[in-house]
DNA sequence: TGTACATCAGTGAACGCGCGTTCACTGATGTAC
DNA sequence: TGTACATCAGTGAACGCGCGTTCACTGATGTAC
């Protein structure tokens, strides 16, 4: 609380072990996320890991057990922004037209926020093996869930079945997960590429609620 | 083509050395396949997959120049896998409703046919990296691109701009891929799941088309 | 048909390398008095 | 505040292992005569 310890750079910040720990901790992460830029979490070596955050390699048991513990954490870690992401949309109540264009315009802001996270969980929903992808694939499910839920409010949805909302549910989710997708890989990265997707997305799902008036559930 | 050479097995197959070889070569693409189960092909040895089919690791350059080259053989078989499929739907025009039902049919029984084919694709689409992952999205926007040009065939969609037609196939395309997803992750593996995911990727389909009549393109 | 030579799919030993993991250690930070 | 001991994040040597790749080889199949 009072000064520098020694000699040490003027800037005198005291930190703790603990705190020393936790930097470490998040350069491993982050060192993983960078890593997984372009490969999958299958193919990541612990010692690429700690040479990436500057230690050596038998240090990397001070922090986790193993490179499944660590990709467990890179998941919930990642399953906090898209949380994150979707309180972010059920907080805003609109009318449809609007609904549409923030939902749209909060998806991308997200994904363009944290990339690392998204690429990390598209990739390993369906390119990954064993818990990484089990975790993924379940939190999309409970996520579908909840959005027929939110559907069931509005009013031409009202009298669907549970049946028929879950499959626009997972519609939206599907469709929304193709534009993620189109966001990580979009090249050239301009604004004019983004603008073309965000546009898209915004039509994918304005052409999906513009058939729920015609709807009857047996043909 | 006379008889057999020596006292070899009654059955008395001749075999040339050619067809030997050829047979080795399919072992080893089978074996890449089996072992692609629940992985991914970047985690995937060159002696994981000589040992599978039951050859010498050295052996494996008598077929393949690396991995990256039988890993492209496998992307360009089960990309005729693909085609076929498409060709198959595309040989039967029908009414609107048919259409759909005949279409999703087709693409059910090839998943089913080909699983390690259509599994192969899709997690190298998503999870992988380098030539495979790139090659498989290609045919996918290809796919996606003849799909628009058939849209433009339909009364309703005459008159639809070239970005809407696209718009509307990549929802279509995206619809059915997490329908294969499904289809390849379905348990339990028995008809009453089979025919569950059937229904609900018609009901998908049939919830897009519903649309149309209603679509104006700005808003 | 029989013989002599060429081809070549598959073998087996060997290599250097990066891997995950063990272990005893160091020295700065933390704590008790 | 100063001293003596405990904690523990990070070190560095060492291990056995599976990896891709090289090389000289073997022996059955193919071909020319």
């Amino acid at each position: 609380m009072m000064a520098g310890r020694t000699l040490s750079p003027v800037t005198a910040e005291p930190i703790t072990r603990h705190e020393r720990k936790e930097r470490t901790r998040r350069a491993l992460l982050d060192s993983a996320l960078g890593l997984l830029a372009d490969r999958g979490f299958g193919s990541l070596s612990l010692r690429e890991v700690t040479k990436q955050a500057g230690i050596v390699p038998t240090a990397f048991y001070r922090h986790f057990a193993s490179m499944d513990e660590l990709g467990v954490a890179l998941v919930e870690e990642s399953m906090r922004t898209l949380r994150d992401m979707i309180r972010s949309v059920r907080r805003e109540p609109r009318a449809s037209a609007d609904l549409i264009r923030v939902s749209v315009r909060t998806l991308y802001e997200h994904v363009r926020a944290h990339e690392d996270h998204f690429r990390f969980l598209t990739r390993e929903r369906y390119g990954g093996t064993g818990a990484v992808a089990r975790a993924v694939a379940i939190e999309l499910r409970l996520f579908a869930s909840e959005l027929a839920v939110d559907l069931a409010r509005f009013p031409y949805l009202r009298h669907w079945s549970t049946e028929d909302l879950h499959m626009m549910a997972d519609l939206i989710v599907t469709a929304m997960q193709a534009t993620v997708l189109e966001l990580i890989e979009a090249r050239p990265r301009d604004a004019g590429t983004d603008e073309r997707i965000v546009r898209t997305a915004e039509k994918r799902l304005r052409l999906i609620l513009l058939g729920v008036p015609n709807w009857h559930s047996e043909t």
